[in-house]
RNA sequence: GGCCCCGUGGUCAAGCGGCUAAGACGCCGCCCUCUCACGGCGGAAACAGGAGUUCGAUUCUCCUCGGGGUCACCA
């Protein structure tokens, strides 16, 4: 049996040929210097941190030359599949502004180089795999996993390495009349690539982010149509990139290992390698060591963990792009309100070490991102959560919204913009003592050093100011509370009570506080006239009363 | 174990043969201040170790150590 025929045999129905393929799949015609990148996740139902990281590279590697950036469905693993993956990964991706140019969508493929979809690419992967039989390269295998496995144990026992190579690649040279018998048994196959390489040559590799390093060839004769007829990763990899004309491969750098692999197939197939951007992976401190990221342990590794948090989409975003290019930050120091289009993304500047995942860091720049919005635009994104995840702040918020506008508007904007909070969950614990239904006053929180019924006098004093006060701006009403100061021995010069507080009963801080506790119900709170003016004199009135004990 | 990647403060990081070794987050102190949140000022805190190259190494080379990844009919 010649190697033609064996081809024909194993794929008679397969009549399609390489040069048709080529034919099929012209080159693209881009501007010079255009990048063509893709971002292939599998639908498991599972969209992770790592997913938007190498998304967002390509995405501005192929938008920011004037290229095509592309969304591939890698589904060849049936055991992984979920139901909706696909429709997860385009909502997930739609909702953190990445926009594809071409590939799959609900709607079917969008762009010429489909499908987009391995599943649906059987034709192709095979009319390549006919002809690599053929041509000598490629040939079945009948291995059972018991067989592999024995393979496995004997090379741990000789210290040897693993894989089916050399003595261990059982069908490699086998004599014609074994594959017959074989086949006429009908046992099921799967073809391997017949690797020329040895692990003896090295190969210099250039990576785009990692630079340049050196590579051991790849020896074992990788699997590359499995014995359900789709293609292993490796070889669906070389051949989808190749047809679909991808420049820039962005993949994290646990593929580095196999990276020989794809070089080789790469180089035996005559097609032209893309560059490669291996990225580092995303660590944790787990204990006093580092680990990969992992979706079992770390909730903040799932992207529904941005939306059930209410993580600004825009704040992630930012903060992956600090984590990428380590200029990001300056860079928007400098620009502050400049869109992040606008950055120039350079994979020069990505790390190539693994960075930690830093929660305050993330937090912080959370906090930024939400002092540079618009009160309409923070009312906007957390009823927009709320509606989701947090059904009675929905309520209030949409019940009044102008009220809570303006809620949101206290100290927004200027040059010193309050960050009272950077994730939407945290909204109603900052703003909730505005809304009677959560209003829980925390008298405890009145000044120690002021007896009760000190207490009780200073807010009937104010009461009687209030009632008839005529502040219309934070001086004004902070005149009128130190006014009150010396009748309950307090005085209103906060640095001669902080110098000597033995000499007074307490100051004018703590005439504020006393307000402050009994309207907003605890310590802290904005600038306490401006809470006052919105809650309306009727409410403070109230809240006053309620306080007085 | 083989192969590969990585190694500057607690974290992210500038640096690319000569610097008092930036900056950011976090932490601490002070100032501002009606509290908080901002903002301002200041502080503690680092080149994993050892050889070599060099007049001179954080920077170049080698070794050691440490961390990580990967060795499937998963991607």
């Amino acid at each position: 049996m010649t190697n033609q025929e064996l081809a024909n045999r194993l794929f008679p129905e397969v009549t399609t040929t390489p040069a048709e393929m080529e034919a099929r799949y012209p080159e693209r015609h881009l501007p010079e210097g255009a990048k063509v990148t893709r971002i292939a996740p599998s639908p498991t139902g599972f969209m992770h941190l790592g997913n938007l990281y190498g998304a967002m590279v390509d995405e501005r590697l192929a938008h920011q030359s004037g290229g095509i950036f592309y969304l591939r469905i890698e589904d060849t693993d049936r055991k992984r599949l979920v139901e909706d993956g696909v429709e997860t990964i385009l909502s997930v991706f739609k909702r953190f502004g990445l926009n594809f140019d071409e590939g799959a969508t609900l709607e079917g493929d969008k762009g010429d180089y489909g499908p987009y979809t391995q599943s649906e690419r059987g034709f192709i992967y095979k009319t390549y795999v006919k002809d690599m039989l053929a041509k000598g390269m490629a040939y079945p295998c009948f291995c059972t996993e018991e067989e592999l496995a024995e393979n496995h144990r004997l090379q741990e026992e000789n210290k040897e390495n693993f894989g089916y190579y050399g003595k261990y690649a059982i069908w490699r040279d086998r004599p014609a009349e074994d594959v017959e018998a074989a086949l006429e048994a009908g046992k099921p196959w799967v073809i391997r690539f017949r690797s020329q390489g040895s692990i003896e040559h090295k190969i210099r590799f250039e990576d785009l982010c990692k630079g340049t390093m050196e590579i051991t060839e790849n020896d074992q004769d990788v699997v590359i149509l499995k014995s359900d007829g789709l293609p292993t990763y490796h070889f669906a990899h070389v051949i989808d990139d190749h047809l679909m004309h991808t420049t820039h491969v962005v993949r994290g750098e646990e593929w580095l290992g196999t990276l020989p692999i794809h070089i080789q197939l790469f180089d035996a197939l005559g097609f032209k390698r893309p560059k490669y951007v291996h990225t580092a992976q995303l660590m944790k401190l787990d204990g006093t060591s580092k680990r990969k990221l992992s979706k079992r342990k770390d909730p903040e590794f799932a992207l529904d963990y941005y939306f059930s948090e209410g993580i600004p989409i825009d704040a992630a975003v930012e903060y992956v792009m600090t984590l990428l290019n380590s200029n990001f930050e300056e860079w928007r120091r400098a620009n502050q309100t400049a869109p992040l289009d606008e950055f120039k993304f350079n994979t020069k500047k990505m790390s190539g070490s693994g960075a930690l995942f830093d929660l305050d860091k993330l937090s912080d720049v959370c906090k930024n991102v939400v002092a540079r919005m618009s009160a309409e635009q923070v009312y906007d994104l957390t009823t927009a959560w709320a509606e989701d995840y947090d059904t009675q702040l929905y309520g209030l918020m949409t019940r009044d919204a102008a009220y809570t506008k303006a809620i949101l508007s206290i100290g927004r904007g200027g040059k010193k913009p309050r960050k009272d909070f950077g994730v939407w969950n945290e909204v109603k614990t900052y703003m909730g003592f505005f809304f009677d239904e959560l209003f829980a006053p925390d008298y405890t929180q009145m000044p120690s050093h002021v007896d009760g019924e000190t207490v009780a006098a200073v807010l009937k004093a104010y009461m009687d100011v209030y009632r008839n006060s005529e502040a219309s701006d934070a001086n004004s009403w902070y005149e009128e509370v130190k006014a009150l100061c010396p009748q309950f021995g307090f005085t209103a010069d906060m640095k001669a009570y902080k110098a000597e507080p033995g000499k007074y009963k307490g100051s004018v801080g703590d005439i504020a506080m006393i307000l402050r506790v009994a309207v907003c119900g605890r310590a802290q709170a904005p600038d306490l006239f401006s809470c006052m003016e919105l809650m309306g004199k009727e409410r403070v009135l109230e809240r006053l009363q309620a306080a007085v004990r």
